[in-house]
DNA sequence: TTTGCCTTTTGAACCGGTTTAAACGCCATC
DNA sequence: GATGGCGTTTAAACCGGTTCAAAAGGCAAA
């Protein structure tokens, strides 16, 4: 009659054996008669038994739980489209196996290594997810030491223990370039990401191989801070120039849209005067007017990817292969149109 | 020598002391004498200890973690403004208090009460957030079945044994409508959102109150679905009506966006030709062109109010009373302009 | 000196699982 | 009938804390 949860002793009782015998039907462990099992796992099934995580947890070390540090820039993470649907194909990996997501919020800078810090010393997770990535990130050495295993989005520039996880962006920022100087474009800028990002510079290294590649010079990388408001400013900046872009890549839709709304204000057509394109394909890129001609990544399959691999670290699996994903694709709409005259 | 994290027993060990006092003089309990607890903070400073939250939560019978559940309508979740700062804000409280966030993302419909009895079975929160509250919301009566303290954001139209933090709408809807009335508007629509979510029809039900306080009626109140797709959908039809609207009202950025750029594919000038509002002053609000008249709310302190108040009741406080947040507030931008002559 | 009371401290049980060494039952073998 | 071996099951220790009844210590009153 009591509503307290049956707890392991329980269906012991109930099933006349002991606790260990339980315990070993559970986890399908080998040295039980199948007789004495099924007579376990009925009892189980009866009292509606499920074991305690928390038991479970203290006696074999683990916390049955991943961890995801955000930092809280709040322009990083306010409408970032990718960690939504990033955190959305993790957990598809871990409700399956019982474990959940606990995430943690720091704010930029300093406290970032203060959330890993907490995340390991509390056991709250058995391993994390590094996003992000910057050039010699400190986070590496700063997890190896805490003994955290850990899963990189993308692959880190340094050396680094733990298995990456890659999706390249870069055969979309190639697209994009080829797709504008078909459309006859000699003068096109970039508006980068902030150069500290590993995947801010591969996106822009391979934006200015793509115009080389083509006999040409950008106009002009503008750093951006992947932010609508930096996004405006890098534009206005590429438009005061004496000779300014025909096209503008951006390293991500927010910049873009933002850029679109400048050039807008400023007068220009697009893609008349100026020919716009983003990075993400976020939801709103096909709804702006007009609609962004942008590149397409999946972020739900990488966090799939991402989850299944740092599991099988988790799992104690050693060299755990490093993951490449379908590259980023070009997605073409309105904002990009011929050269102006 | 050992990298293994001391115990309690070790602390115990070098204060000289036994296993029971160093957890009294942790937790403050009085009894202790005063040289007593000095000397075993001091044990424990010099051996860093931190006790293992596995086992207290065993021996406690507590998480030390709140849930959030999230229903994995990509549309939904993806750029909805809200959901990235109120995480933020319940962390800000959460951090302090050594606690974690557990989030459980869900396909919309019958999983989502999965996700809140696993995460109840589990026992993995002490409490969870509930948000988007729909009209006579089944997971009510479900968290008071798995017996799982909650917090809902914004009120219930049903009774509900919850506390609930609320961030007034209506204010801001109001003085949206206010506005238009004011720029001489007459012919005014809506696109609201789902008629299912509470916060959806307030909205709505201010808007019309205020649209009739003026004398006037709404030209119509289109259904959105908060998404960008639905947005657009909403304003072609509004746009094709015999008397189309001269302003329309959105219940969320997104959609206002979505709107304004249909608006512009059909070859009307935003706002001389239409006045367009949205509602959550998302951070492209202000970037697109022309800048969008909106509502802002402050969803990081609708996060560090849910938190706190979660927490009263995770303590075991009875009557925790229900927080109301400042109201949501007009801030008008271009996209909004004299009604057309 | 004994008694009693109050403050401080301890030891052991407990939370609910996992793990391992040892015990058990049974049958075949010598 | 004792011995050995094998498959099955158990009892108890353990994970690292919390909690509480009881013991110990100190001091004043009788």
């Amino acid at each position: 009659m009591s509503k307290q949860r049956p707890t392991i002793a329980d269906v012991a009782h109930r099933a006349g054996v002991s606790k260990g015998s339980v315990s070993f039907a559970l986890n399908g462990r080998p040295g039980l008669a199948q007789s004495t099992v099924d007579k376990i796992l009925a009892a189980a099934d009866e009292l509606g038994w499920r074991p305690s995580n928390r038991a479970r947890s203290l006696s074999v070390s683990k916390a049955f739980a991943l961890g995801l540090v955000i930092t809280r820039d709040p322009a990083v993470l306010s409408s970032d489209p990718f960690f939504p649907a990033f955190i959305a194909g993790v957990e598809s990996v871990l409700s399956a196996r019982g474990q959940a997501l606990v995430l943690q919020v720091v704010t930029a800078g300093e406290d970032e290594e203060a959330g890993y810090r907490r995340l390991a010393q509390d056991a709250r997770v058995d391993g994390v997810f590094l996003s992000d990535l910057r050039h010699d990130d400190p986070r590496i050495g700063l997890l190896v030491e805490l003994g955290l295993p850990a899963v990189t989005l993308n692959r880190p520039d340094g050396t680094s223990p733990f298995p990456a996880v890659t999706l390249d962006d870069r055969p979309g920022t190639i697209a994009v370039v080829e797709h504008l100087i078909e459309l006859g474009h000699t003068r096109i800028a970039q508006v980068a990401g902030p150069p500290d990002f590993v995947h801010a510079t591969a996106r822009s290294t391979a934006f200015e191989s793509a115009v080389s590649a083509a006999g040409l010079r950008p106009v002009a990388v503008e750093a951006g801070d992947f932010t609508a408001a930096g996004g405006i400013e890098a534009t206005r900046r590429l438009l005061a120039l004496p000779e300014p872009p025909t096209a503008i890549v951006y390293a991500n839709d927010r910049m873009a849209i933002a850029g679109l709304g400048a050039a807008q204000a400023a007068g220009l057509t697009v893609p008349d005067d100026l020919s716009i394109a983003g990075f993400d394909d976020s939801e709103l890129a096909e709804y702006v007017h007009p609609g962004l001609t942008t590149v397409r990544a999946d972020p739900f399959r990488f966090g799939e990817a991402a989850a299944q691999t740092l599991n099988q670290l988790v799992d104690g699996a050693t060299d755990v292969p490093d993951v490449e994903l379908p590259p980023a694709q070009l997605v073409v709409r309105r904002s990009t149109g011929a050269a102006p005259a």
